[in-house]
DNA sequence: TCGGAATACCTGATCAGTCAGTTACTGTTG
DNA sequence: CAACAGTAACTGACTGATCAGGTATTCCGA
């Protein structure tokens, strides 16, 4: 019946304490984020996930940007990407246009409105990393975190999972 | 009209610049934790959202846990906790008793199960963590890292929104 | 150049969360 | 101790994602 539990062993002991502190630091980050993710929904009446489109897109200038490359930027599935530009453009955020290179595409590109959202939204954020990311830690350790954060967000691209 | 866009003043595009930045990093610290969530579900067969509940309650050992602190613990509504919960109950992972001590109150538990079950998920998360958080950063950085990330922990509880 | 595999996007069904409101109980205060 | 504010958990309606499957188009090799 195992009714010594999770610690009913030394082996398991260890594990377990280990497995604690690490998830504790995955919630920070998790947390962290959706910190983040919550302040702009509520100060900007967007999602989070409609803001990293409006970065992708202004990223991309006016050239244009295409459904699948955006599903690839960020962590979603195809039909998710369909809904999510349905309601931007719903907004008046974005707008679509058939692709003249290829005849199954569509390009998705900022309208005035979405690149004033962009702008506004890219405000608030920058002003609640510095707030939540940096200020809490030791001046001299901010250059580092950064910069391993860096670091992490090319392995992090290269270790996502394939979405449909 | 606008139609210069999102970096049309000098202005501009040096905040366009600083989000664009601080966006990637943002975009890491959430697409690890995506990985890692993801990683659980796929090779656990529970959500991250369980698993970490799994977590809380086996830190309280067999004492059981509120559905009120398990929403605190986690960043979730109490009705998300109950459906949460629900499922977890329905997979056999945590059983439900009435408080004793304040008949509002249910105190939630793991059962045999649910304590295998967490074992087994935190040495799957552990070797992703090693994998994705430890291992692409240079030697000499990690336990600053893990400081950092531990400080930030504590300054995220204590920005957490209030959900009801 | 024809036919099948791959690709880009869309859609119906479902799932897991939020929100707002309800019920049952507790704690407080006049 | 009666009234009433506050609290813990639950629920119906809704939202925004996934998944699986569909259509139109493109690519590629025999």
């Amino acid at each position: 019946m195992d009714e010594d539990g999770l610690i009913s062993t030394a082996k398991q002991a260890a594990d377990h304490e280990l497995v604690l502190g690490f998830g504790r630091l995955l919630g920070a980050a998790g947390r962290l984020e959706y910190i983040l993710g919550r302040a702009i929904e509520v100060e900007c009446g967007i999602s989070h996930l409609m803001f990293e489109v409006l970065l992708i897109l202004g990223r991309a200038a006016n050239d244009g940007v295409s459904m699948k490359a955006i599903g690839q930027e960020q962590v979603l599935t195809t039909g998710g990407v369909t809904r999510l530009v349905d309601r931007m453009e719903e907004a008046g955020l974005v707008e679509r246009t058939d692709d003249p290179a290829d005849r199954r595409g569509r390009l998705v590109r900022l309208t005035p409105l979405g690149e004033r959202k962009a702008v506004q939204a890219a405000r608030v954020h920058l002003e609640n990393i510095r707030r939540h990311f940096l200020e809490p830690l030791p001046e001299s350790h901010r250059q580092q975190f950064m910069e391993d954060l860096r670091i992490l967000s090319h392995t992090a691209r290269d270790a996502l999972p394939r979405l449909r």
